[in-house]
DNA sequence: TTTTATCTAACTAAAATTAGTGAGGCAAAA
DNA sequence: TTTTGCCTCACTAATTTTAGTTAGATAAAA
């Protein structure tokens, strides 16, 4: 038999930690070496505790689980990432994997099932429960009109006086706080609106917020 | 020693009640004797178990933890129920306490504090933990403007016709559109925008969008 | 029963956004 | 050198949003 496999447990629900030590405490080839109440400095601690999973929310105080997939890309670490989420949002679903998490399991499946995933992506696979493989599967079949353009090409076609612009218009500035920022005329800002919004295809400013938060485009200081 | 106390279990997270199952498994004196993933025919289910505890969530679905207490009311069930609750929100902890629940965890409290609090209701005792009574002595004592802006309560304090509005802004409808989509008055949408405003504390739509993703209460479908 | 919460709606007035077109200056690239 | 891309700005006009107030209807709760 080889080593235990070493896991770290983060969500901010305690009783959601301890509920799961206990189920995984029944299996002998696992052991949680660690476990976290929030994002911060998540990075550091599973890199110290030499972990191979960490089990982690998406929803935690003070740093979420995106940022600390980030992070991890960001290091380069390879300890396997298992999100354990309340919603099985697409978007939220397409993300994580972009960010290299390894599995995905939304909280209404059984302790079984996390089991399974920690054995299943320790081995270097990957693992989603059925009903999110399910919702991928059916995004997959049910656009294919999607996306007409590449987004890709969408964002590199974005200058940076027009992402300074985007920017400020994420943050809650009007068009007249944005000229007084930036010490152009109105008219130069609203000109610029309306060339983001053509690019980026969306009918108003609030396409422009989504778009920008989506693709973390900006950085929302509010 | 007495008989064991009879335990039901109620949330829509599976992982969670696995995870409670597990950890009550350590004591002796506790026996799960059912569990349930909805609020539905909750109450009969309960009953026939004979249970002694329910602890319940109170989002779930099918039936919500509050119909649930309100049932147990009109049947005059003598069952003493405990609320784990993911929100720590006053209205909803009054609320709950109104309708005769024995004890209020928040899903940040320890696996122990579960057995303590079944043991405590179990005896007749109330049990809330300690950040349940800090939030109501506050509010007690009057300290209301100490927290202007607590995010739970503003959450809390969201309608479900106000998230309506919310989902439809933040999915770029223009006021006419969403009066057309939701068969109302444009003035009754615009109404609706500025009580959002206000109870989120945001300039303009784009805060709302932000908020409402930020905190995932809606859902993007474009 | 009275109060409270929610949804509905109207009114006015100011401010901001959306939409389209045109155009000058400037720097880098072809 | 000519072209291209980017930033700049103006003008008009329609539409939408923001802000404040008031208020009726209704259902639930105290």
């Amino acid at each position: 038999m080889e080593n235990k496999i070493r896991i770290h447990l983060a969500d901010d629900h305690q009783v959601l930690i301890d509920g799961i030590l206990a189920v995984l405490k029944t299996n002998p080839n696992f052991q949680v070496v660690g476990f976290s109440l929030n994002g911060e400095n998540l990075v550091d601690k599973v890199a110290k505790d030499n972990s191979d999973v960490l089990v982690m929310d998406i929803n935690m105080p003070e740093k979420d689980g995106i940022q600390v997939l980030r992070e991890f890309n960001e290091k380069g670490f390879t300890c396997k990432v298992i999100i354990l989420s309340s919603y099985d949002d697409v978007k939220l679903i397409k993300e994580v994997i972009k960010l290299g998490a390894s599995g995905y399991l939304t909280k209404q499946c059984a302790g079984e099932n996390i089991m399974d995933a920690i054995a299943t992506v320790a081995q270097g696979n990957q693992y989603f429960s059925s009903s999110v493989k399910d919702k991928i599967f059916n995004t997959l079949t049910g656009n294919t009109q999607n996306q007409p353009f590449d987004i890709n090409e969408v964002i590199a076609s974005i200058t940076s006086r027009e992402l300074e612009i985007l920017n400020l218009i994420t943050n809650e500035k009007s068009g007249k706080e944005i000229s007084e920022i930036l010490f152009i005329s109105t008219n130069t800002v609203e000109t610029h609106r309306k060339n983001l919004m053509k690019k980026i295809n969306v009918k108003s400013s609030i396409g422009l917020v989504l778009f920008a938060t989506k693709h973390n485009l900006i950085e929302i200081t509010t």
